[in-house]
DNA sequence: GAGTTTGAAACT
DNA sequence: CAGTTTCAAACTC
């Protein structure tokens, strides 16, 4: 599989998602409402919102052809990758099930119900059909409005049940052409949704050509706004596009384009900003101004099963991104497309994709791939993961949080009770939102009722079942096992947290991001775990935790010391791998059980930990409201010999000034203190001199290697030898008798020794010489003294 | 590298 | 919640 290279992971810009995640839907219309049943969650299930969203105007759209005025970028893009991209608060989730007719699902993130509150912008031409089949019903269909769009405006909810009703909600639309349209609230309330068609002549004609249209491609234009009266506002500097360019692998059905255009929030975007191409897993980077409309291209080829890639590029925050593949999917897997809607909020940003192939006969789906982008603070670590795995992996990732909480992880094996497709009537497997508070990032994660998870049953990998392939030719199977005791306390999300108890089948293992950093690291991981953390002997484990140790990109992006334990068994705090959620790896620790190994024991002991401290597993260092220069310690240091100006202040290390919640004494870690400045003059000095030796051994390295690039051909092949290669040695010897004559001369003319060794050195420049000018010439150089 | 110091975490 | 102990990192020599 191609993966994107950590170099030009790097460059990917802010304001890109991409995935080839996306497939299209090639299922029957008539199939449709059953696959978003699928994907419906149940009524019961509380929605897992966070109100925290700021209420930025965006707008979402897919269209086949971008405006004029948008930097399309459409076509440029090669197959083989799709591109999303979101701006803050925006979680969009994208579901596309494989048919026939290539429909397309949408799943823009909010907790409302979708309505058909008409923008007065737009005006009611025709009536979209609405088939909502095992959907959360809608108030009203979709409308087409004049502007070939489908207003899809939802109703501002309270945060109450209408939360959770609308929680997953998924309206189906069916166009005159057969065309349909899914689309799911799972997000910010109030937030209208347009979905507009192709500019292509009469409104019925576009609509009809969406259906038709299998053999070109084929556009959507999808359009949100955040309220229902911003549609109007939709200026096209306002407008960032993501072009989705796919093919599907089905003759049917056409190559088809989506263009996500966005409103871009000002506020949050600087002068620049970057917009990438996403060309066979391989993201370039461009730039573009903020104000004119941006349109960010990328292509799809379905029609390849082994290997999609995906590329996520985060809007705002400088954030890192993996790109891993995505395995292929068994055509004939059984499971029904089942959607796990993940929250983020403070500009975070989700995706949902999910996926299946028309030459399934029965509804395939991969497991739900959650891809959050964004959010706020340091630099985040973005991953994503293959879908495909014999387990059902989730990834909730909490951007500027200590801990990514990053993988949900069903058990799909083991002695756990309950089959996969059995349904589960346990009140426990009710999926419940999983509000994760940091003091940065809120997230929510919603579980999906069990009954419906275990729908989504993940495909085994076309090439091995038991692996998967990351970034960095990683394999990677997350264990699944249960922790009921875990679960009250989801707010915090411990690392090695396992969700969704119970007797089920379904097991959700959440992990830190840094452990799938880990992982990632790992040249091979096989982990085969069952579920039930009550039944500690059905777990069954198997790690190989990495073979070569070498760090990947992942590891320069946080490095991590090793910790030296040895009375703790790294399950406290006081080992830093297990206080950050990682696991140990390449530490001096003795009797470590911070390692899959010892997963139940791990899992205790977070246990202990949160019982302790329920904040155990969240940044003490909180970010403040007006950036990182009111960074400060959560509670604070308690120093009282080291004045705050050593690394025992944990304040002090964090480079942050002691604050009123610090209860050390004699505290010289203040913003006027001398010492400090003193301190901090002297690291910056030292930090100066480090990155000049750094960088002279960089240009030393890069120039000895250059040199090395350039010598050997020139001696490999004989042409154009540099100067030290004329160097034999019969011209060093013939060098040393004229040196040893210029010695006897002066020796014979009674020279002071000065001037035997002046004449000596003299004459051994103009050998050199000799030899230099030498170099130049084709013949063999001729020394003579 | 060994020993000491330090303060957070854990414990009572 | 306060005092004590444990622990591992930071620091010193």
């Amino acid at each position: 599989m191609d993966v994107v290279s950590p170099e030009l992971n790097s460059l990917l810009p802010d304001e890109i998602m991409d995935t080839e995640a996306i497939i299209m839907d090639d299922d029957p219309p008539s199939e449709s409402p059953a696959a978003s049943g699928q994907s419906q969650p149940s009524d019961d299930s509380p929605v897992p919102m966070d109100t925290d969203v700021p209420a930025v105007p965006e707008i979402v759209s897919l269209c086949s052809d971008a405006p004029p005025t948008q930097l399309t970028q459409a076509g440029t893009t090669p197959t083989g990758s799709t591109l999303c991209s979101t701006t803050s608060a925006t979680q969009l989730l994208l579901t596309s099930s494989t048919v026939s007719s290539s429909s397309l699902t949408l799943r823009p993130a909010t907790a409302s119900t979708l309505t058909s509150t008409t923008p007065k912008t737009t005006s009611s031409l025709s009536r979209v059909s609405l088939t909502s089949g095992g959907l959360q019903k809608l108030s009203a269909p979709f409308t087409l409005s004049a502007n070939h769009q489908i207003i899809l405006n939802k109703v501002a909810s309270s945060p109450g049940a209408d939360i959770t009703r609308s929680q997953g909600t998924t309206t189906t639309t069916t166009t005159p052409g057969g065309q349909q349209f899914m689309v799911t609230a799972i997000g910010k309330s109030g937030q209208p949704i347009v979905l507009q068609l192709p500019h292509t002549g009469s409104k019925s004609a576009s609509v009809q050509g969406l259906g038709e249209a299998k053999a070109n491609p084929q556009h959507f234009k999808v359009v949100t706004v955040s309220s229902a009266s911003q549609v109007s506002t939709l200026q096209a500097q306002q407008l960032k596009t993501v072009q989705i360019a796919q093919k599907t692998q089905v003759s049917s059905a056409g190559p088809i384009k989506f263009v996500f255009t966005k409103a871009v929030n000002n506020k949050g975007l600087t002068a620049q900003t970057s917009v990438s191409n996403v060309i066979t897993g391989r993201v370039l980077s461009t730039s573009s101004p903020v104000t004119p409309p941006r349109t960010i291209t990328l292509s799809e080829t379905l029609g390849s099963s082994s290997s999609n890639k995906i590329a996520i590029s985060p809007l705002k925050s400088p954030s890192k991104l993996t790109v891993v593949s995505v395995a292929s999917q068994v055509p004939n897997s059984p499971h029904k497309s089942v959607s796990l809607p993940l929250n983020m909020a403070h500009l975070g940003h989700q995706i949902l994709l999910q996926q299946s192939t028309s030459t399934s006969p029965a509804k395939t789906m991969k497991p739900v791939q959650t891809v959050t982008v964004g959010g706020v603070g340091a630099p985040q670590f973005k991953t994503i993961f293959p879908l495909s795995t014999p387990s059902n992996v989730q990834q909730i990732q909490v951007p500027g949080s200590r801990f990514h909480y990053v993988r949900l992880v069903t058990a799909t094996t083991g002695s756990s009770t309950g089959h996969a497709g059995s349904p589960i009537t346990n009140s426990s497997m009710t999926a419940k939102p999983m509000v994760v508070n940091t003091t940065q990032v809120r997230m929510s994660v919603p579980i999906v009722p069990a009954q419906t998870m275990k729908q989504v049953v993940p495909k085994p990998l076309t090439s091995s079942g038991q692996v998967l392939t990351t970034q960095t030719q990683q394999r990677l199977i997350m264990p699944a096992t249960s922790l009921p005791q875990i679960q009250p306390n989801l707010t915090n999300l411990p690392p090695g947290t396992v969700l969704a108890p119970g007797s089920g089948n379904m097991g959700y293992a959440v992990l830190p991001a840094q452990y799938v950093t880990q992982l990632q690291q790992s040249a091979y991981v096989t982990l085969a775990s069952s579920s039930g953390f009550s039944t500690p002997t059905g777990i069954q484990t198997q790690a190989r935790l990495p073979l070569n140790g070498l760090s990947t990109s992942g590891a320069a992006f946080r490095p991590r010391k090793p910790c030296n334990c040895t009375k703790s068994q790294c399950l406290k705090l006081y080992c830093d791998c297990f206080a950050n959620g990682e696991f140990c790896q390449s530490c001096n620790c003795t009797n470590c059980f911070n390692n899959l190994e010892h997963e139940t024991d791990r899992a205790k002991a977070i246990k202990a930990c949160l019982d302790r401290n329920p904040e155990a597993f969240k940044p003490k260092i909180g970010k403040g409201k007006e950036g990182e220069s009111d960074r400060r310690h959560s509670k604070g240091c308690n120093c009282k010999r080291s004045g705050c100006l050593k690394n025992y202040c944990e304040c002090y290390e964090a480079k942050i000034m002691c604050s009123s919640t610090c209860k050390c004494v004699g505290c010289k870690n203040f913003e006027e203190s001398p010492e400090r400045k003193t301190l901090m003059h002297l690291a910056d000095a030292a930090e100066v001199r480090v990155q000049q030796q750094t960088a002279a051994k960089t240009k030393l390295s890069s120039q000895i290697s250059d040199l090395l690039t350039r010598t050997t051909p020139a001696i490999t092949s004989g042409g154009g030898r540099m100067p030290y290669t004329f160097v034999t040695k019969e011209v060093a010897e013939v060098t040393c008798e004229c040196l040893l004559e210029q010695a006897e001369q002066a020796e014979l003319n009674q020279q002071p020794q000065a001037t035997a060794e002046r004449m000596i050195l003299e004459e051994f420049g103009r050998c050199l010489m000799r030899i230099i000018s030498s170099a130049g010439k084709t013949d063999c150089p001729s020394i003579n003294c």
